[in-house]
DNA sequence: GTGCATGATTTCCC
DNA sequence: GGGAAATCATGCAC
């Protein structure tokens, strides 16, 4: 102890002479030192002089002193005085309001399923629904996958990590709460005090929760983040998928909007996501719009592709073949189902006997490639007079005739029976 | 590195 | 809500 504190020490308990009093109950009216005042002051001298003696000598005043009648007494002085200065300094300077900062990490480590119950992530299902909305199917499956495993890594470390620190706070709490009791023997040492400590761990703890919650929060955004990216990420199509996606597109030229069921049948075949699908005719539709002559060659192709197709389908009809005989196209899906005879005489129907004829819009595709085939070896002029065979089908605002309400049978299997808006080129 | 192709997203419209 | 159009962002060939 230096010199100043000693004197005011001095200071302070010649000041609390007073609060000593009831303790001794005895006064002397006259102001003579009483008894109890001399014992004071011996005891103060004698810590005054522990500082001059060796320490075995200091340790020896020190245990007599700790066995002095007297020693409760001084010690409630002291831990009075200690609490009306520098306790209570310390109080104003530590009350910090609530954090927000912590209630906002709080908020965003429950609301992604790291922080509270158990429930497959709430983050990781908003995320994983929004992905379902768009990009493959089988990749998605594996990022979700992947995601949902580490969110839960995440978790288990967030859990544990806070866990050991709970523990780590309970244990230093008794302990220091054993040790300033194991001290208030020696030292004047409040129960106020230990309870400020108490407060002063937590909130030492409590700050190092706050770290471990915002590396917790700033993983989860990484991977978050990481998962978008990968959810943006483009990838292009298989062969399989673009070739089955570009024979619809182009043996349904006519009206290019599949039906929920195509889409689906489309997605499947090609091992892509329906929106996929979606996306593909929208992006397909627009650009061959704008581009027609770029895409040309692409349409001759599987216009011819798909026209073999339907011939052959012809030949077998005519062959006398089972109308269910199975398209020869290499995709399998697109099937011819009636007879030659039928697709024959399809030319010659007017709309209405197209209409009667319920297989309109099982021909169309074939039609419509067909029509490539015939405009790219310039026979489309011989025959252009054939409202079946319009050169564009596109309307003058550049519009699909049908496209502001697209046919829902564009499906080969769902062509069947029904009218098709084709049957007006 | 550049330019084109292409899948995905956004915005607007009906 | 679905589609058109514009745009973004990436893949890929050169």
């Amino acid at each position: 102890m230096d010199e100043a504190r000693m004197m005011a020490a001095h200071a302070s308990l010649s000041g609390m002479a007073s609060l000593a009093q009831p303790v001794s109950g005895e006064m002397d009216l006259g102001g003579a030192p009483m008894p109890q005042h001399q014992d004071i002051r011996d005891i103060l001298q004698q810590i005054m002089a522990i500082t001059d003696q060796s320490l075995d000598e200091a340790q020896a005043r020190k245990h007599a002193l700790n066995c002095h009648r007297m020693k409760p007494a001084l010690f409630s002085v002291l831990c009075e005085i200690k609490e009306k200065t520098v306790l209570s300094i310390r109080g104003i300077q530590e009350e910090d309001p609530p954090d927000a900062q912590l209630m906002r990490l709080d908020n965003m480590l429950l609301a992604e399923g790291v922080a509270g119950p158990e429930k497959g992530g709430r983050g990781a299902s908003r995320t994983l629904a929004a992905a379902a909305a768009g990009g493959c199917a089988n990749d998605n499956s594996i990022e979700h996958s992947d995601y949902r495993a580490k969110l839960s890594q995440i978790r288990q470390i967030y859990h544990s990590e806070l866990e050991k620190y709970e523990q780590a706070c309970s244990e230093f709490t008794t302990h220091v709460m054993n040790l300033l009791r194991e001290q208030s023997r020696t030292r004047p040492v409040s129960p106020k005090e230990i309870e400020r400590m108490v407060n002063i761990i937590h909130s030492k703890f409590s700050t190092i929760q706050m770290q471990l919650k915002q590396s917790t929060c700033e993983a989860v955004m990484i991977l978050r983040s990481r998962f978008l990216d990968a959810r943006r990420k483009r990838r292009n199509f298989s062969k399989q998928a673009t070739e089955v996606l570009n024979e619809y597109f182009y043996s349904h030229l006519s009206n290019p909007y599949p039906s929920e069921e195509a889409k689906e049948d489309l997605a499947k075949r090609g091992g892509i996501s329906v929106s996929q699908v979606s996306n593909w005719f929208g992006n397909k539709r627009i650009r061959y719009k704008k581009n027609m002559g770029k895409f040309q060659e692409e349409a001759n192709i599987y216009a011819a592709k798909t026209a073999v197709d339907a011939t052959n389908a012809v030949t077998q009809g005519k062959l006398g073949s089972s109308p269910s005989t199975p398209n020869s196209s290499s995709s399998g899906s697109f099937k011819v189902s009636h007879s030659g005879e039928s697709y024959l005489n399809l030319q010659a129907l007017n709309g209405d006997a197209y209409q009667s004829s319920q297989l309109g819009a099982n021909i169309q595709p074939q039609m419509d490639s067909l029509h490539h085939v015939i405009h790219a070896t310039g026979r489309y002029d011989s025959i252009a007079g054939n409202p079946l065979y319009e050169p564009q089908h596109i309307d003058a605002n550049g519009r699909w005739p049908s496209s502001s309400t697209p046919s829902s049978i564009t499906s080969p299997a769902a062509d069947l029976g029904s009218v098709n808006s084709d049957a007006s080129n």
